[in-house]
DNA sequence: AAGCCTCTGTGTAACGTTCTACACAACAGG
DNA sequence: CCTGTTGTGTAGAACGTTACACAGAGGCTT
């Protein structure tokens, strides 16, 4: 009359089968102080025989309980799966385990993730691209060790890892100046309701892209729809539409450029003859035949294993706050090219 | 002198403060049997006042953890993501909140990912896609309720829920075999060591052709390769430089296709009016204009919804398994159309 | 030889819940 | 007035782990 079919090992089964006290297998389970080298050997040869597996709600009682938490806002975007790549492999080599939630698109939702993953007795925690308010933010990262990615503006009590946006912006500004373009016109997505210095990807893109055009002295021109085929695709038929329209169209976002190309098919121009588009990502479509866009690359792979680095320093101990930026990358394909010839000093705009 | 900056507060504090015992709160919390209206008002006050929130692992160590646990495979693959909001959405409305791990590629990392998941005291498991081996499965699923998406052939101990890839399949083929295609080539990937009948959807996608192409007395010719746009691409160049090169090329799966499509352009073949290309999946990217191809759609918000729901029955102590099958749907784009004209005997063909 | 370390191992009190068993009150039926 | 019954609340033993406090056993100094 055994109880249930299948129960689970119990750190007392292990003790009891290598006849030592539970104190002792679990000094060797946490690596402590104090054990001999045949007091391992019994513990483990026990641990292996009865396939133990220590129970991390009980130890999340008391000590650890080994898990980070990852928070995604969304997981169509191919950057963030990237980065959850990228933590993962960083943790393979360490007892930490990555669970994750999904945040979905609004602050609440996604706050009631996050307290999701406390209540489940994490750890740590990651956030990529979080858009809940920044004393929120600061109150959690207080009480758990907190790394946010892909939010501009540090913040006094967690580490955070971003692509410098504004860089990338102005790289892509420069290649298209640079090709010969003036009318640049860049689509941009909402803010999501965060001010100043506290913003995420998209505005920062859109301010750095703003000081690049200045600094050029060129005219600013941002149209603001969101970050989707649909949204590009509005934006770029509303700018193609115009008395003057721009000859260079830059994207906040790859799959917004990818609508602008398909807008500009539709209209009949030309991509890049008549007229060029640039994205931001580097996602992988763009990198195959019938696409390949220039975009701007941030690696997402990078962004993962820092964050994770700097979440297990973080759980050790280290309370000063660590901002990394991520350097991005400009990937010209063929999408950009220098504008269609002018007839003469100013004038008309030639299309097929 | 208060002990730490900002203690959680417990169970405890939530009794003292509405001046009831411990076990009472409890019953409120479980809505169990045995509490006056008033009790019940004195105790979500407090709880409401201390913000108070029932301690997961604490839980899961009497009762229910009140946590369900994804395994995906990938991440990058799109159909995951999507099965994964249906299961959110589904689960939203319950108390249930989903954890999600990344699996990987190999059995031996997703066994893992998995154990972690039953470490942390889930109440059930969704497991999409998983090639662990079906007596390991079946002996999971006897200790914890388990669903399993997109892997085929039943099992005793959970349930299922797949996509009819079969059927799928033999869509794609009478679709094309109504064009007048006779020399249609299928891009397969490796089976992960499963065997029949408990087969992943590419296995169950490449037999369905195999039979379709029977079925209509034509040759079944399968590339094996991976479901990669390089797999795609290398499948392609392979089939095209034959001396009798196929006039459909049919991958089971869109990303393989668009790597298909590459391999077409570059060797100078027009689609769909030289070469016709069909993929499965209907994965974002082959809406968008630039593309426009022709595949299947399984409906993933579907499947997750349905998954979850199957899950939580059995956590409710359902021991029967229940087997739901999903019927894709042919999406006819704009890649694939019928063969070029053989000299004499058909009728030209002449698009755009 | 006494005293004092150091090294290993054990006992046991938490940790925050759930849930069974029970106490008590109020009330109905005989 | 006694005996049930029903409804409401509480005590307290788990659950599986950690980590603090301590007990012995030797070995080193004086």
């Amino acid at each position: 009359m055994r109880s249930s079919p299948a129960r689970r090992a119990t750190i007392q089964d292990v003790a009891q089968s290598a006849g030592v006290s539970v104190s002792a297998v679990s000094k060797v389970l946490r690596d402590a102080y104090g054990v001999s080298p045949e007091m391992r050997a019994k513990v483990t040869t026990a641990i292996e025989k009865l396939g133990y597996r220590p129970h991390a709600g009980a130890r999340g009682m008391r000590g650890r309980s080994f898990t980070v938490g990852v928070v995604l806002t969304e997981m169509s975007s191919p950057f963030q799966p990237e980065v959850v790549d990228g933590i993962n492999d960083q943790l393979e080599s360490s007892p930490f385990q990555a669970i994750m939630t999904v945040g979905g698109a609004n602050a609440e939702r996604q706050q009631r993730s996050i307290e999701a993953l406390v209540d489940r007795q994490v750890d740590g925690l990651i956030l990529i691209a979080p858009f809940v308010r920044q004393p929120w933010l600061e109150k959690l990262a207080a009480s758990i060790p907190t790394v946010v990615v892909a939010r501009h503006g540090g913040g006094s009590s967690y580490d955070s890892v971003v692509d410098d946006d504004y860089e990338g912006a102005r790289l892509v500004v420069d290649h298209l100046a640079g090709l010969g373009h003036q009318r640049i016109m860049h689509i941009s997505h909402p803010s999501g309701g965060l001010k100043r210095p506290f913003v995420l990807s998209q505005t920062a893109r859109c301010e750095g892209y703003v000081q690049a055009m200045n600094r050029l002295g060129l005219d600013a021109d941002v149209i603001e729809t969101t970050y989707s085929e649909q949204g590009g695709y509005q934006a770029t038929v509303e700018a193609l539409g115009r008395s003057v329209p721009p000859t260079a169209i830059f994207a906040g976002a790859d799959i917004a450029a990818l609508g602008a190309l398909r807008a500009a098919e539709e209209l009949g121009r030309q991509v890049p003859d008549d007229l060029t588009v640039v994205g931001y990502d580097n996602i992988y479509v763009t990198t195959i035949g019938r696409i390949s866009l220039t975009t701007v690359d941030q690696s997402g792979q990078l962004t993962g294993t820092t964050s994770a680095r700097l979440l297990l320093e973080r759980i050790e101990g280290r309370s000063q706050p660590v901002h990394y930026v991520v350097a991005p990358r400009l990937i010209a394909r063929s999408t950009s090219a220098p504008p269609a010839v002018h007839s003469g000093g100013r004038g008309g705009k030639r299309k097929r």
